[in-house]
DNA sequence: TTGTAGGCGTTATCAC
DNA sequence: GTGATAACGCCTACAA
């Protein structure tokens, strides 16, 4: 900066104002300055303003794994939203493990990031007091409600109860859900349950406990092995709800395997719509989880916080769509 | 650090020494230091270390798209890699879009990141200069060779033989190629016909033209689109070989539709062994490509080239495998 | 083994 | 409108 104030003839605070956009300044000057900045190649330090501004331009992204699916959608989302805004994404990988998603929180690497979008699964209620950060953050999905940071999240009640009732309208009337979490009250899995029995309650379906079937990680592996599991097992099945796609793929494949007709004799609804889900054979029907919006609206939130807005805390929940494919058109 | 250095007694040198794991500190001073800076919760801050260092611990990872399962894994796997070496990663995405992958070489970005690992798509051997840059690079895949950069990279024409043989192995004669990339001579489109030719010349089997689907982008809508228009031709097909696994689950995505049976017509064989490989119905045959491998190896030649590494520029093969799968089991 | 001085490249302040 | 100067917080000499 000094070489181009000495060869524009100028001071570095004349340089800084012009590479910063600066609005007064003499268009002459301006033009003198972008020619020595032209010839010498100059690049601006970003460490040295970075450590002058106390900003990074660097957000972070936590979330459990990219190998999943739908978080590498929603990485891709998030990375283009934060392009929008000038910004740029650290993504960290938790595994899904509490200790890790509570590091995460804490870690060193915080220093480098203004802020950090935050997708937790394995956190609990217990954990709230990790989240009461001294940096913007922004927490993914509903394990955690009510604590002083921005929330975005969607409707799992209202959308697991949606897809529950699609199926219901199909005719179906021995659902079964893989993935159920035993135990939890919040988290994907637990409110997604609850959708599940809201539906057949409002129906008159009563509920048959030998047809949720618990799972770990919502892994393609998990929803094979859960349908094993829920076949093996004897009772009569005429639907599935796997509470993400991975699940309800992996049940897909094991239905396949067994020469089980599907829509025929089970339908298989799915909670994601990641890109598998259109190209699955059959294609799978699914919730589509706004997940554009969702990565837009986390983006905008946190990039506003970092931008110093004290706005209350907000909780802002996206719209949500059944999309019907024929793992469950009759 | 003036107050830890205060705190303790001590001057900020041996807090720094403290800091930094420097070896000569007595101990007792040590303790004391460390005593200072959990009193006071004191932090490092990293941008004024990257000012005065010239290093920030983050590389860059440039990418297509996180949406393309293969590059979600990639990435998941360089993330693994990097935090194993102490390193955090930045990515970007490219869409492969040619303009794109360009301006992420020459990007203020690069200011942020102490090196790149970069997987073009676009980028042909007539952008050979674009690549010399003045930072460390390690470039994956087989686009462009033989320049003053790091290249980790598979042995694509020796696995498209391998999976095409496999096939011959098989008893299919009439196997399509789909996702060709008509008029390229590097890149893996072009490479992997190249190893199919090879296969069917190896076994005397004539090239038959018709056969040689051309598509863009490797999504699994392009093999679906390819498998369309090669069956709509009328040409005979008992196999297809997808240049990727997208491709291929396509093609097995629209076999399905048309009551196909695979492997039974038709047996279907992929590339890259994306999880989704293994959950698909029928489950896809395919080329591990040594993910890990190429992974790991790519983040420790960039790691050892920021460290200085004069050594000469280095291109590393990892090694690739068959996996048979129902698509083409007998 | 520890302390002191100086500078890394910017931007903020406040004159002019 | 533009310039001089002082931080930002750390690390590398070099000295003690």
């Amino acid at each position: 900066m000094h070489d181009v104030a000495k060869l524009a003839g100028v001071s570095v605070k004349t340089v800084s104002n012009v590479v910063n956009d600066y609005p007064h300044i003499r268009p002459a000057t301006r033009e003198k300055v972008e020619k020595a900045i032209a010839e010498l190649d100059y690049k601006m330090n970003i460490s040295a303003r970075n450590l002058r501004q106390g900003r990074t331009g660097i957000i972070g992204l936590a979330l459990p794994e990219l190998s999943l699916p739908y978080f590498a959608e929603l990485a891709d989302s998030v990375i283009r939203a934060a392009e929008a805004r000038g910004v740029v994404v650290l993504i960290e990988q938790t595994g899904a493990d509490r200790q890790h998603e509570l590091e995460v929180l804490t870690s060193e690497r915080r220093q480098l990031t203004d802020g950090l979008i935050f997708s937790p699964l394995a956190l609990g209620p217990e954990d709230t007091e990790a989240l009461k950060v001294d940096y913007p953050l922004v927490v993914l999905g509903e394990r955690i409600f009510g604590g002083d940071w921005d929330h975005v999240t969607m409707n799992n009640v209202e959308a697991a109860r949606a897809a529950t009732q699609h199926l219901i309208d199909q005719g179906r009337r021995r659902i079964a859900v893989i993935g159920a979490h035993a135990g939890e009250t919040m988290g994907s899995a637990a409110l997604r349950l609850l959708g599940y029995q809201a539906a057949l309650a409002a129906n008159g379906i009563p509920m048959d406990p030998s047809l949720v079937v618990e799972g770990g990680l919502w892994h393609r592996a998990t929803g094979a092995d859960c349908t094993t599991r829920l076949l093996e097992s004897g009772t009569t099945v005429d639907a599935i709800f796997g509470l993400n796609d991975a699940l309800a793929l992996g049940a897909l494949h094991t239905l396949h395997a067994r020469r089980i007709d599907v829509p025929g004799e089970i339908a298989v609804i799915g909670f994601d719509d990641i890109e598998d889900a259109s190209y699955s054979s059959p294609t799978l029907s699914t919730i589509a989880p706004g997940r554009e919006q969702i990565a837009a609206t986390a983006v905008e939130q946190l990039v506003a916080r970092i931008g110093g807005d004290g706005e209350p805390f907000r909780r802002v929940v996206s719209d949500f769509e059944v999309v019907e494919r024929e793992s469950t058109r009759v």
